[in-house]
DNA sequence: TAGATTAATAGGAATTATTACTATTTATAA
DNA sequence: TTATAAATAGTAATAATTCCTATTAATCTA
Protein backbone atom coordinates (compact mmCIF):
# COMPACT_ATOMS: atom_id res chain seq x y z
CA UNK A 1 0.00 0.00 0.00
CA UNK A 2 1.53 3.43 -1.40
CA UNK A 3 1.83 6.00 1.20
CA UNK A 4 -0.81 8.78 1.35
CA UNK A 5 -1.24 12.12 3.17
CA UNK A 6 -5.11 11.99 3.46
CA UNK A 7 -5.02 8.47 4.96
CA UNK A 8 -1.92 9.16 7.64
CA UNK A 9 -4.43 12.39 8.65
CA UNK A 10 -6.89 9.86 9.23
CA UNK A 11 -5.42 8.15 11.00
CA UNK A 12 -3.77 10.23 13.36
CA UNK A 13 -6.91 12.09 14.09
CA UNK A 14 -8.63 8.08 15.21
CA UNK A 15 -5.41 7.87 16.96
CA UNK A 16 -6.13 11.00 19.31
CA UNK A 17 -9.38 10.48 20.21
CA UNK A 18 -10.96 8.32 22.72
CA UNK A 19 -14.41 8.83 21.50
CA UNK A 20 -15.00 6.14 19.18
CA UNK A 21 -16.03 8.52 16.72
CA UNK A 22 -18.14 8.10 13.50
CA UNK A 23 -17.05 8.59 10.24
CA UNK A 24 -18.63 11.66 9.78
CA UNK A 25 -16.95 12.98 13.59
CA UNK A 26 -13.53 11.99 11.37
CA UNK A 27 -14.62 14.03 8.15
CA UNK A 28 -15.59 17.06 9.95
CA UNK A 29 -11.77 16.93 11.83
CA UNK A 30 -9.79 15.75 8.49
CA UNK A 31 -11.61 18.90 6.26
CA UNK A 32 -9.71 20.92 8.72
CA UNK A 33 -6.40 19.79 8.10
CA UNK A 34 -7.53 18.26 4.11
CA UNK A 35 -10.19 21.41 3.08
CA UNK A 36 -11.09 19.86 0.29
CA UNK A 37 -10.66 15.85 1.36
CA UNK A 38 -14.11 13.76 0.52
CA UNK A 39 -16.35 11.55 2.55
CA UNK A 40 -15.50 8.48 0.58
CA UNK A 41 -12.09 9.17 0.99
CA UNK A 42 -12.46 9.32 4.68
CA UNK A 43 -14.53 5.62 4.28
CA UNK A 44 -12.25 4.07 2.63
CA UNK A 45 -9.69 4.48 4.47
CA UNK A 46 -11.33 3.79 7.79
CA UNK A 47 -11.68 0.65 5.89
CA UNK A 48 -8.25 -0.32 4.83
CA UNK A 49 -7.18 0.79 8.39
CA UNK A 50 -9.60 -1.54 9.70
CA UNK A 51 -8.23 -4.70 7.39
CA UNK A 52 -4.87 -4.04 7.98
CA UNK A 53 -5.64 -4.17 11.36
CA UNK A 54 -4.87 -0.94 12.49
CA UNK A 55 -8.60 0.55 13.34
CA UNK A 56 -11.15 -1.47 14.96
CA UNK A 57 -15.05 -1.53 13.95
CA UNK A 58 -17.73 -0.87 16.18
CA UNK A 59 -21.61 -1.48 15.37
CA UNK A 60 -23.45 1.20 17.29
CA UNK A 61 -26.86 0.73 16.12
CA UNK A 62 -27.26 2.29 12.62
CA UNK A 63 -23.31 3.02 12.48
CA UNK A 64 -20.12 2.29 12.53
CA UNK A 65 -17.68 3.80 15.17
CA UNK A 66 -13.95 3.49 14.85
CA UNK A 67 -11.75 2.92 17.87
CA UNK A 68 -7.88 3.14 17.88
CA UNK A 69 -7.73 0.39 20.39
CA UNK A 70 -7.48 -2.96 18.71
CA UNK A 71 -7.16 -4.82 21.65
CA UNK A 72 -10.39 -7.47 22.47
CA UNK A 73 -12.54 -5.47 24.69
CA UNK A 74 -15.95 -4.69 25.38
CA UNK A 75 -18.53 -1.21 25.42
CA UNK A 76 -20.66 -0.12 28.34
CA UNK A 77 -22.87 2.62 26.52
CA UNK A 78 -24.84 4.93 28.13
CA UNK A 79 -28.08 5.81 27.29
CA UNK A 80 -27.89 9.63 28.61
CA UNK A 81 -24.79 11.13 27.36
CA UNK A 82 -24.83 8.70 24.39
CA UNK A 83 -21.07 8.00 25.24
CA UNK A 84 -19.05 4.42 24.97
CA UNK A 85 -16.74 3.36 28.02
CA UNK A 86 -14.09 0.56 27.52
CA UNK A 87 -14.22 -2.36 29.90
CA UNK A 88 -12.70 -5.55 29.95
CA UNK A 89 -15.45 -8.34 30.44
CA UNK A 90 -14.50 -11.49 28.23
CA UNK A 91 -12.50 -14.14 29.91
CA UNK A 92 -11.03 -17.28 28.36
CA UNK A 93 -13.53 -19.33 30.47
CA UNK A 94 -16.54 -17.68 28.65
CA UNK A 95 -15.10 -18.25 25.59
CA UNK A 96 -14.40 -22.41 26.03
CA UNK A 97 -17.31 -22.74 27.47
CA UNK A 98 -19.53 -21.67 24.46
CA UNK A 99 -16.80 -23.54 22.68
CA UNK A 100 -17.51 -26.65 23.90
CA UNK A 101 -21.28 -26.20 24.97
CA UNK A 102 -22.59 -25.21 21.84
CA UNK A 103 -19.75 -26.97 19.56
CA UNK A 104 -19.05 -23.74 17.90
CA UNK A 105 -15.84 -22.16 16.87
CA UNK A 106 -15.92 -18.30 18.65
CA UNK A 107 -14.05 -16.02 16.79
CA UNK A 108 -14.99 -13.32 18.33
CA UNK A 109 -17.42 -11.46 21.26
CA UNK A 110 -18.84 -8.24 21.01
CA UNK A 111 -20.91 -7.68 24.31
CA UNK A 112 -22.45 -3.99 25.16
CA UNK A 113 -23.47 -2.71 28.32
CA UNK A 114 -26.56 -0.72 27.91
CA UNK A 115 -27.32 1.78 30.94
CA UNK A 116 -26.54 4.57 33.01
CA UNK A 117 -23.27 6.05 33.69
CA UNK A 118 -21.50 7.12 37.14
CA UNK A 119 -22.21 11.05 35.79
CA UNK A 120 -25.79 11.01 35.63
CA UNK A 121 -26.56 9.05 39.49
CA UNK B 1 -54.33 0.96 20.01
CA UNK B 2 -56.67 -0.07 17.94
CA UNK B 3 -56.78 -3.64 16.28
CA UNK B 4 -55.82 -3.91 12.88
CA UNK B 5 -55.77 -7.25 10.45
CA UNK B 6 -52.15 -5.75 9.29
CA UNK B 7 -50.62 -5.76 12.31
CA UNK B 8 -51.88 -8.90 13.96
CA UNK B 9 -50.71 -10.77 10.81
CA UNK B 10 -47.15 -9.10 11.22
CA UNK B 11 -47.03 -10.33 14.99
CA UNK B 12 -48.27 -14.09 13.79
CA UNK B 13 -45.55 -14.44 11.23
CA UNK B 14 -42.75 -13.28 13.38
CA UNK B 15 -44.01 -15.17 16.51
CA UNK B 16 -44.13 -18.40 14.04
CA UNK B 17 -40.10 -18.71 12.97
CA UNK B 18 -37.07 -18.96 14.89
CA UNK B 19 -34.69 -17.14 12.23
CA UNK B 20 -34.99 -13.97 13.68
CA UNK B 21 -36.28 -12.20 10.08
CA UNK B 22 -35.51 -8.64 8.74
CA UNK B 23 -37.97 -6.56 8.26
CA UNK B 24 -37.98 -7.02 4.36
CA UNK B 25 -38.37 -10.92 5.06
CA UNK B 26 -41.45 -10.49 7.35
CA UNK B 27 -43.04 -8.11 3.94
CA UNK B 28 -42.59 -10.57 1.82
CA UNK B 29 -44.04 -13.50 3.64
CA UNK B 30 -46.92 -10.76 4.97
CA UNK B 31 -47.70 -10.03 1.57
CA UNK B 32 -48.76 -13.73 0.45
CA UNK B 33 -51.53 -13.12 2.76
CA UNK B 34 -52.25 -9.18 2.64
CA UNK B 35 -50.75 -8.81 -1.47
CA UNK B 36 -50.73 -4.52 -1.13
CA UNK B 37 -49.33 -4.47 2.06
CA UNK B 38 -46.85 -1.78 2.42
CA UNK B 39 -43.43 -2.05 3.64
CA UNK B 40 -43.96 0.96 5.75
CA UNK B 41 -46.60 -0.98 7.56
CA UNK B 42 -44.42 -3.40 8.28
CA UNK B 43 -41.53 -1.57 9.69
CA UNK B 44 -44.46 0.96 11.25
CA UNK B 45 -46.09 -2.75 13.28
CA UNK B 46 -42.76 -4.04 14.33
CA UNK B 47 -41.83 -0.92 15.78
CA UNK B 48 -44.89 -0.59 17.68
CA UNK B 49 -44.52 -4.23 18.61
CA UNK B 50 -41.04 -3.97 20.20
CA UNK B 51 -42.39 -0.82 22.03
CA UNK B 52 -45.16 -3.10 23.53
CA UNK B 53 -42.68 -5.15 24.51
CA UNK B 54 -44.27 -8.03 22.32
CA UNK B 55 -41.01 -8.29 20.26
CA UNK B 56 -37.51 -7.87 21.20
CA UNK B 57 -35.33 -5.77 17.96
CA UNK B 58 -31.63 -7.10 17.89
CA UNK B 59 -29.25 -5.24 15.45
CA UNK B 60 -27.41 -7.21 13.47
CA UNK B 61 -24.36 -5.09 11.74
CA UNK B 62 -26.42 -2.68 9.56
CA UNK B 63 -29.64 -4.67 9.40
CA UNK B 64 -32.79 -4.98 12.20
CA UNK B 65 -33.71 -8.26 12.88
CA UNK B 66 -37.27 -8.97 14.78
CA UNK B 67 -37.59 -11.86 17.53
CA UNK B 68 -40.39 -13.06 19.42
CA UNK B 69 -38.67 -14.08 22.28
CA UNK B 70 -38.44 -10.85 24.89
CA UNK B 71 -36.94 -13.13 27.51
CA UNK B 72 -33.44 -11.71 27.98
CA UNK B 73 -30.59 -13.81 25.49
CA UNK B 74 -27.61 -13.94 23.73
CA UNK B 75 -27.12 -14.50 20.04
CA UNK B 76 -24.08 -16.85 18.90
CA UNK B 77 -23.75 -15.25 15.11
CA UNK B 78 -22.29 -18.10 11.97
CA UNK B 79 -20.44 -16.23 9.69
CA UNK B 80 -20.95 -19.02 7.41
CA UNK B 81 -24.25 -19.64 7.00
CA UNK B 82 -25.48 -16.12 8.35
CA UNK B 83 -27.67 -17.35 11.39
CA UNK B 84 -28.30 -16.95 14.94
CA UNK B 85 -28.68 -19.14 17.18
CA UNK B 86 -30.17 -18.16 20.98
CA UNK B 87 -28.09 -18.56 23.80
CA UNK B 88 -28.32 -17.91 27.62
CA UNK B 89 -25.19 -16.51 28.49
CA UNK B 90 -25.15 -13.56 30.76
CA UNK B 91 -25.47 -14.31 34.87
CA UNK B 92 -26.90 -11.82 37.39
CA UNK B 93 -22.82 -12.19 38.68
CA UNK B 94 -21.50 -10.10 35.66
CA UNK B 95 -24.39 -7.30 35.83
CA UNK B 96 -23.68 -7.10 39.66
CA UNK B 97 -19.91 -7.00 38.79
CA UNK B 98 -20.33 -4.03 36.35
CA UNK B 99 -22.47 -2.24 38.83
CA UNK B 100 -20.16 -2.04 41.53
CA UNK B 101 -16.77 -2.08 39.58
CA UNK B 102 -17.92 0.57 37.02
CA UNK B 103 -20.28 2.21 38.78
CA UNK B 104 -22.65 1.39 35.56
CA UNK B 105 -26.32 1.30 36.54
CA UNK B 106 -27.28 -1.42 33.77
CA UNK B 107 -30.18 -1.92 31.85
CA UNK B 108 -29.67 -4.35 29.17
CA UNK B 109 -26.27 -6.94 28.29
CA UNK B 110 -26.27 -7.21 24.41
CA UNK B 111 -23.81 -9.91 23.80
CA UNK B 112 -23.23 -11.60 20.33
CA UNK B 113 -20.60 -14.50 19.74
CA UNK B 114 -19.29 -14.76 16.18
CA UNK B 115 -17.57 -17.63 15.28
CA UNK B 116 -18.60 -20.76 13.11
CA UNK B 117 -21.61 -22.82 14.13
CA UNK B 118 -21.57 -26.88 14.51
CA UNK B 119 -22.75 -27.51 10.76
CA UNK B 120 -19.72 -26.38 9.21
CA UNK B 121 -17.07 -28.53 11.35
C1' DT C 1 -77.57 0.32 12.24
C1' DA C 2 -75.79 4.45 10.28
C1' DG C 3 -73.05 8.09 10.36
C1' DA C 4 -69.05 10.56 12.67
C1' DT C 5 -64.43 10.31 14.28
C1' DT C 6 -59.81 9.44 13.95
C1' DA C 7 -56.25 5.71 14.03
C1' DA C 8 -54.01 3.02 10.62
C1' DT C 9 -52.84 2.14 5.90
C1' DA C 10 -50.86 2.36 0.99
C1' DG C 11 -47.84 4.32 -1.83
C1' DG C 12 -44.35 7.09 -2.57
C1' DA C 13 -40.91 10.65 -1.27
C1' DA C 14 -37.22 11.70 1.92
C1' DT C 15 -33.35 10.61 4.91
C1' DT C 16 -29.16 8.45 6.65
C1' DA C 17 -25.18 5.76 6.41
C1' DT C 18 -22.36 3.82 3.26
C1' DT C 19 -20.43 2.15 -1.19
C1' DA C 20 -19.51 2.55 -6.16
C1' DC C 21 -18.00 5.02 -10.23
C1' DT C 22 -14.81 7.80 -12.96
C1' DA C 23 -11.93 11.50 -14.47
C1' DT C 24 -8.05 13.57 -12.34
C1' DT C 25 -4.16 13.77 -9.21
C1' DT C 26 -0.09 12.07 -7.03
C1' DA C 27 3.31 8.68 -5.00
C1' DT C 28 6.90 6.17 -6.57
C1' DA C 29 9.59 3.04 -9.58
C1' DA C 30 12.51 2.98 -13.67
C1' DT D 1 12.17 13.16 -15.74
C1' DT D 2 8.77 10.47 -17.26
C1' DA D 3 5.65 6.51 -16.99
C1' DT D 4 2.62 3.77 -14.19
C1' DA D 5 -0.99 2.73 -11.43
C1' DA D 6 -2.77 3.60 -6.78
C1' DA D 7 -5.44 7.03 -4.41
C1' DT D 8 -8.41 10.96 -4.52
C1' DA D 9 -12.45 14.30 -5.22
C1' DG D 10 -16.79 14.73 -6.44
C1' DT D 11 -20.83 12.78 -7.38
C1' DA D 12 -24.19 9.09 -8.27
C1' DA D 13 -26.08 4.91 -6.45
C1' DT D 14 -27.67 1.75 -2.88
C1' DA D 15 -29.78 -0.15 1.30
C1' DA D 16 -32.33 0.25 5.35
C1' DT D 17 -35.50 2.92 7.41
C1' DT D 18 -38.57 6.84 8.38
C1' DC D 19 -41.70 10.44 6.97
C1' DC D 20 -45.72 12.39 4.52
C1' DT D 21 -50.50 12.56 2.99
C1' DA D 22 -54.72 11.27 0.86
C1' DT D 23 -57.60 7.36 1.60
C1' DT D 24 -59.46 3.45 4.21
C1' DA D 25 -61.35 1.15 8.05
C1' DA D 26 -62.05 0.20 13.20
C1' DT D 27 -64.79 1.72 16.70
C1' DC D 28 -67.66 4.99 19.21
C1' DT D 29 -72.10 7.25 19.63
C1' DA D 30 -76.74 8.62 18.75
Amino acid sequence: MRYSHQRETIKNIVYNTNSHPTAEWVFGKTKKIIPNISLGTVYRNLKVLAETGRVNIINDGSVARYDWNTDSHNHLKCKVCDSLIDVQLVNDELISKVEKKFKFDVDDVEITIIGTCSKHT
